[in-house]
RNA sequence: GCGCCCGUAGCUCAGAUGGAUAGAGCGUUGGCCUCCGGAGCCAAAGGUCACAGGUUCGACUCCUGUCGGGCGCGCCA
């Protein structure tokens, strides 16, 4: 609808241009808005005011010519200056007739557009640590995700998602170490768990997996595992380095392959975990990428080998540096480590270098927001090894905070205390869940209300939206013993206000789509459905559906069927489902 | 100290690329089922868009500064 305004109104600045009324060179990106108040028809456009100035006119009186351009169209009803200059436009209600038509016609495809066309776009979320269960803050960003991609899927981009999984590094030998303390604890053995440990139960599972399997194979005792270890932090010592020393040890005392056995059961138990439950959050990726492939293919060494070659890394301290000062960074980064180990960063450099060769248009990471100061290092090595830094767009999530009402629920992955991603789901279900984390705006922080996701009550807007879904559904129960099937010519009977405002609503559907992708933002949709599902609930109140006129009677059902539908794409983007019976 | 994000109704939040009278939900107050699902509908009250300047026909929106809140500034991951 606004997409074929906008063509008749370029086709009117062109005649323009042709009549030489006004200059060639001007700009003329042409806009179209929905208008807030009824008064001013149902879109307004402000290109007179915009091309006033260039073109030596008053506004009013540009209006006025380019209404004189405009091509006559069975969609419009009137056309009316007004104010400075603005241009309102009224439809006719054969333009909504064709809409209903169009919806019905259309189905699941209705929405969809093609302004994303041709770009193949690699969406990189969640990728949390495999050393523990997903928590809440990682569902933020699942649901996030899932929703992004699907709305970049609608306007027709090409839409690959991956995680990122972190196997190799530091992290994994403290849960690997974590898990065989534990494992000898299972044993027998009497010790003190480290405080930088992973403390969850989840390591109890773990271990005692090990223990099934391998009886006491790995047993050592713990004598021999503690001895002239650097003592913890709560003996004076650094836990770090207690650690650290204590990592050493076990990979000492159970040799290579006992030790990857461990390092493999732990890694291989809780992403299995991980997977399963964003499987069931309704979350699903294309694939699963793991770091430790980077150093198997060699990957990183020969990033660094590229940036080498091109002059951006330095020694120093016995470390080499990649200069990323030189590319908007504000300091320069290590990548290989005095001893010899590559950074973090380094797999990070190669692994982003490896998704450009991969072939895609465009990257978009999700992170949690506290690794906003990541971003300029990572945009840093993009440029400097000559691809844009425009290829990635980072998009930052902030937290979410729990409440149980009023009461804020206290997270701490550490401590094992943290609420999980599969007890939430489990407690508010996930059609809230997947709801609740994306109705705010992603860079807005998120106070998450166990209770209010809960309650089945008017104070849920997940419920309301699926009530309106479902009543929908009850009515064409109602009516199955009488015929109804769409037919076109009996759409004329509707406009009454309610009708009318529905109208309205479902013809901006794919306008807000358009919009929440081009802006990565899904929380558009969730504001729209509400408004969609408030309309119905309106026009379902005000007027009798299954009455005795027949004609109206079947355009009435045309349009709460196309309703059914606008709700079914929309709650389809946002993961949520669309129940027939509640 | 520097950097990023945020500040809109009592509460939780929308207001894309600057547009006409700043909008929802909850909460509060008062109404609505003989009828297709009351998990619903209707109405009222509620605002110095944190503050101060600037840019222009026009600023919640862009720029600068101030105040307040969150986060980040490792040869951790």
């Amino acid at each position: 609808m606004k997409q074929h305004l906008q063509t008749l109104f370029t086709h009117a600045i062109a005649q323009l241009k042709a009549n030489g009324d006004i200059p060639q060179d001007i700009i003329d990106d042409i806009r179209l808005e929905r208008t807030r108040n009824t008064e001013h028809g149902d879109f307004a456009c402000n290109i007179a005011m915009i091309l006033a100035k260039k073109g030596h006119k008053r506004p009013r009186d540009l209006a006025l010519l380019i209404i004189e351009q405009l091509p006559t169209d069975d969609a419009i009803a009137k056309v009316e200056i007004a104010g400075p200059g603005f241009i309102n436009v009224f439809l006719t209600p054969f333009a909504y007739h064709a809409l209903i038509d169009n919806i019905l016609t259309t189905k699941e495809t209705y929405g969809r557009s093609q302004i994303g066309a041709g770009q193949s776009i690699m969406i990189e979320f969640v990728s949390a640590n495999p050393t523990g269960p997903l928590h809440v803050g990682h569902g933020r960003g699942a649901a996030y995700g899932a929703a992004l991609a699907n709305l970049l899927k609608a306007v027709g981009s090409k839409v690959h998602k991956e995680y990122y999984v972190n196997d190799a590094g530091r992290q994994m030998d403290i849960l690997a170490t974590s898990v065989w303390l534990r494992y000898l604890e299972l044993c027998g053995e009497s010790l003190t768990f480290p405080s930088n440990g992973y403390q969850g139960d989840y390591i109890w599972d773990i271990a005692a997996d090990l223990h099934r399997h391998y009886a006491e194979d790995l047993q050592q005792s713990t004598k021999t595992v503690f001895e002239n270890i650097s003592p913890d932090a709560n003996q004076g010592g650094d836990k770090e380095l207690h650690i650290d020393a204590l990592i050493k040890r076990s990979q000492e005392l159970l040799g290579e392959k006992s030790y990857q056995l461990i390092f493999q059961k732990g890694l291989e138990i809780i992403l299995e975990n991980i997977r399963s439950d964003l499987e069931q959050f309704g979350v699903t990726y294309d694939e699963w990428f793991a770091e430790s492939s980077l150093n198997t293919n060699h990957t990183i060494a020969k990033t660094i080998e590229q940036l080498k070659a091109a002059g951006h890394t330095y020694e120093q301290n016995g470390a080499l540096w990649f200069r990323s000062s030189a590319f908007g960074d504000e300091k320069d980064r290590v990548v290989i480590r005095e001893n010899g180990q590559f950074t973090y960063f380094a797999s990070d450099m190669a692994y982003h270098l490896n998704k450009l060769e991969r072939g895609f248009d465009h990257l978009i990471n999700i992170w949690g927001a506290d690794h906003h100061g990541y971003v300029p290092r990572i945009k840093a090595v993009m440029t400097a090894l000559g691809a844009s830094a425009h290829r990635l767009t980072v998009l930052l999530v902030q937290f979410a905070t729990l409440y149980r009402g009023k009461e804020r629920l206290q997270m701490s992955t550490r401590s094992g205390e943290f609420v999980t991603l599969r007890e939430l789901r489990e407690e508010v279900g996930r059609d809230a869940a997947r709801f609740f984390y994306i109705q705010r705006k992603s860079e807005q922080h998120l106070n998450f209300d166990l209770e209010l996701a809960k309650s089945q009550s008017n104070d849920n807007p997940v419920y309301y939206i699926q009530y309106a879904y479902a009543r929908i559904c009850s009515v064409f129960r109602h009516e199955k013993n009488k015929v109804w099937s769409h037919n076109k010519a009996t759409l004329k009977q509707l406009g009454n206000p309610h009708e009318q405002a529905l109208m309205v609503t479902l013809s901006r559907y794919p306008e807000v789509i358009e919009m929440a992708a081009h802006a990565y933002e899904p929380h558009q949709l969730t504001y729209y459905l509400r408004d969609l599902a408030q309309d119905f609930h309106t026009f379902y109140d005000s007027h009798k559906i299954l009455i005795d006129d027949n004609e109206l009677r079947q355009a009435r059902l045309s349009l709460i069927a196309a309703c059914q539908q606008v709700l079914r794409n929309g709650l389809t983007i946002i993961g949520v489902s669309a129940p027939e019976v509640m």
